[in-house]
DNA sequence: TTGAAAGCGCTAACAA
DNA sequence: TTGTTAGCGCTTTCAA
C-alpha cells in the first residue's frame, strides 16, 4: 500500500504518547479510498458518491477521526474563530453578553477566542496573540477599548466590530443601544415625575456610552430650561461609583434625581443611599440606571432603567459579522438597537402621562 | 532568487483580498536569509546569530509579520489553546473565575477557547468542535458538567481539569474548595449561634459541590444530636432558589437557620425572606452561603459565607495544567483549596468562641 | 466521481 | 550558526 512509508515516518514515532490522533490518511487507508475522498466527505457540498461517503464515515467513526481544523485553516484561510475581548466582567451586563454571544456564534459556526482585559487598556500584548491565531474577526465588547486599537487590527485585515461602543470619528462597525435617546427619555421621565435637583453619576469619561447617555440627559434638561445637573464620576466601577455617590449625596442641596450611566453603578448608588445614608430610594431620591441587567429586577433594588436588549444586540452583531466576513462589505457602520424605559420602583413615577410600571 | 516561483503561485492571487498576510518566506526574502532563519528567530531558544536575528526582526517589522500559530501547531502538536467550558455564568462566581483564569492562562502562554453552556448538559456538539481545534487541555469550570464527558475527552488524549467539581469515582484531575469542611464549619457556626431549626437550600442534586456541602452540614448537625434539616432544591438557579425559599419559609415551624449551597442562591433567599415575607434576616432568620462572591459583601446583603478563593484555585489549576501537559504526569488528581468562614451580618454571630466579624 | 499531486506556513532533522 | 529538505494534516486543482 502506498501509505506505508507514511506509517513509519519518524514524526509519528516522535509524536507525544497518547496524542496520536487519527488523520484523514489513516481513515483513507482504512476505507480503501484516497485521502482526498476523506476530505471531500467532510467538506460541505463536495462531490462524493454515497458509496464512498458511507465507507469513509464508517472508517472515520471506527478511528474516532475528527478533521484537524488547524490544518484546514491553513488551506482555507478561514479559522472560524472570532476573537472576543471583554472588560468590566464584574458588571453583570458582560457575562450576559458573553452567554448570548457564545451561543449565537456557535450556531453561526464560529468559536470564541476569549480575552478578558482589565480596566486599563493594556490590550496590545493580547492583540498580538489574536493576530497569530488568524481570527476571522474581532468583537470588542467593551465601553473602554480604544478605536485606535480597532484600526490597528483592521490594518491587518481583521474585521472589527465594536459592541456597546461607538467612535463617531472612525468608520468601524459598531453595535450600540439607544444611548442618546435613552438619556433623553430618562430625563423626560424624571422631569415629568416632578424632580427638581438633577444629578448624573458618570462612567468612564472617554467612553461613547457615557458621553451619549449624559449628552441625551443634559440636552433634555437644558431644553426644559433646567440647570446643568450635578455630576460625579464613578468610572463604571462599583467602588468608585459608591464613592462618587457619597460625594453627590453629601451636598447641602441634595439631589432628588440621580441618573447613573449604567446599572452596575446604580446598584452601588442605591446601596450607599439606602444602607449608609438611610435615604428612602424611590421617594426621597429617585435613581435610574441604564442596561437593565438581571440584578436591576431583583427585589432588593427594583431599579428603573433604560434597557439594552442583549439578544437583539447580539443578533445585529452576527448579521454584521456575516456581512463583513462573507460579503466583504460594510454598508451600515453603526447599528443602534432600540431599548425602552423599564419602570420599577427606584424612581418616583409621574402621576400622568405615558409612564407605566413595566413589571409588577 | 529561489523564492520567485512561490511569489507567483496561484494560491496567492486567489487569496482573499486584504488578507494577504506576510509569511516567513516573505520575511526571509526581504532579509536575505533562509526561511528557517526566520523561524528560528521567532522560536524561543533556537540558535541564531545576533546579526541575522536583527536583520530578520527588521524585515519582519517592516512587513508586519506575525508567525501563523495554526501552521506552527501543525508541526509542534501544541496549540497553546485551552478549552474552557463554563455554565451558570449568571452566578457572579463564574465571571470572576473567567477573569482570573484568563489572566493566569495568558501569563502561562495559553489562549482560551470559550464555551458557555446552558444549564442542561448538551455539551456534546461543542465538544466535537473542541476536538477539531486540538486544544492542549480542557478546563471544565462548572458544577454540572458530567465526568463522563471528561472521560470522553481524555480518551481523545485531551487532558481535562475539573474546576469546582469533583467526581470521586473518576481519576480526573480536579480543583475544588473546601466543600465538606465548609459545610461542617457553617453548621458549627450556626449551632454555636444557638439556632434550633435548621434548613438547607440545595443546588443541583448530582453535583459534587452540593453533595459535599450538604454532607458536611448534615454530618455536623447529626453529630450534635440535631434532627436532619429541612430541605428544598433551588438547582443553583436564582428563580428556582427563590421558589424553594418560599416553600421552606412557608412551613408552620419556620427555620431559623438557612444554609444555601451557594451565594447565588443565598441572595435569592435573602431577598425573598426580606422583601416578600418581611423577615428580619440576621435576627429572625440566619442565612449563610458558600463562595463569597462580590455581591455577598454588598451592603444590601452582608452575607455570611464560606469562601472559595478564586485566585488560589486558579493558581492550583495552572500548576495542574503544567504538570499534566508538560510533564505528562498527574500525581494529585484532587487539589482542595482552603477557604474560611467570612462572618458578616446575615447570620446571628455566636456570643462566644472563635467567631469574629470578618469585615466591619 | 475519483486519485494524484501541489501546496498552505510553519518546525525540525540533517549537513554543511 | 546556517540552508536544505522533509513533512504536519488538510484543501484544491487537474486529469482521468
Amino acid at each position: 500500500m502506498k501509505l506505508s512509508h507514511q506509517a513509519k515516518s519518524r514524526k509519528e514515532r516522535a509524536a507525544k504518547v497518547g496524542r496520536r490522533l487519527s488523520t484523514a490518511t489513516d481513515v483513507a487507508a482504512a476505507a480503501g479510498v484516497s485521502q482526498s475522498a476523506v476530505s471531500r466527505t467532510f467538506t460541505e457540498g463536495a462531490s462524493v458518491s454515497k458509496a464512498t461517503r458511507d465507507r469513509v464515515l464508517a472508517a472515520a467513526k471506527a478511528l474516532k477521526y475528527r478533521p484537524n481544523q488547524m490544518a484546514r485553516s491553513l488551506m482555507t484561510n478561514r479559522s472560524f474563530i472570532v476573537g472576543v475581548a471583554v472588560t468590566h466582567i464584574d458588571n453583570q451586563f458582560y457575562p450576559k453578553v458573553l452567554e448570548v454571544l457564545s451561543e449565537a456564534l456557535r450556531v453561526a459556526g464560529y468559536r470564541i477566542l476569549l480575552f478578558v482585559t482589565h480596566g486599563t487598556v493594556d490590550f496590545d500584548p493580547a492583540l498580538d496573540e489574536l493576530l497569530k491565531y488568524r481570527v476571522d474577526a474581532l468583537i470588542l465588547a467593551s465601553t473602554s477599548l480604544s478605536s485606535s486599537l480597532a484600526e490597528e487590527c483592521r490594518a491587518f485585515g481583521v474585521p472589527v466590530i465594536m459592541f456597546n461602543n461607538v467612535d463617531p470619528n472612525s468608520s468601524i462597525a459598531s453595535i450600540s443601544g439607544e444611548n442618546f435617546v435613552g438619556g433623553r427619555t430618562v430625563a423626560e421621565f424624571l422631569v415629568a415625575g416632578g424632580h427638581r435637583r438633577f444629578a448624573f453619576l458618570a462612567g468612564q469619561e472617554d467612553s461613547s456610552t457615557n458621553q451619549l447617555r449624559e449628552g441625551g440627559y443634559n440636552s433634555f434638561l437644558a431644553e426644559a430650561g433646567l440647570p446643568r445637573p450635578m455630576r460625579a464620576n464613578g468610572g463604571f466601577q462599583f467602588s468608585l461609583a459608591a464613592e462618587a455617590t457619597r460625594k453627590l449625596l453629601g451636598q447641602k442641596k441634595m439631589p432628588d434625581a440621580l441618573f447613573c450611566a449604567n446599572d452596575h453603578m446604580a446598584l452601588a448608588a442605591i446601596q450607599v443611599a439606602r444602607q449608609e445614608l438611610g435615604i428612602d430610594v424611590g421617594r426621597t431620591l429617585s435613581v435610574v440606571g441604564f442596561d437593565d441587567i438581571g440584578a436591576a429586577a431583583w427585589p432588593a433594588f427594583e431599579l428603573t432603567t433604560y434597557s439594552q436588549p442583549v439578544d437583539a444586540m447580539v443578533r445585529s452583531t452576527i448579521d454584521l459579522l456575516h456581512q463583513i466576513v462573507d460579503e466583504r462589505k460594510n454598508d451600515s457602520p453603526l447599528s443602534i438597537v432600540p431599548g425602552e424605559l423599564i419602570v420599577r420602583t427606584s424612581a418616583r413615577v409621574p402621576k400622568r402621562g405615558k409612564w407605566l410600571y413595566s413589571k409588577l
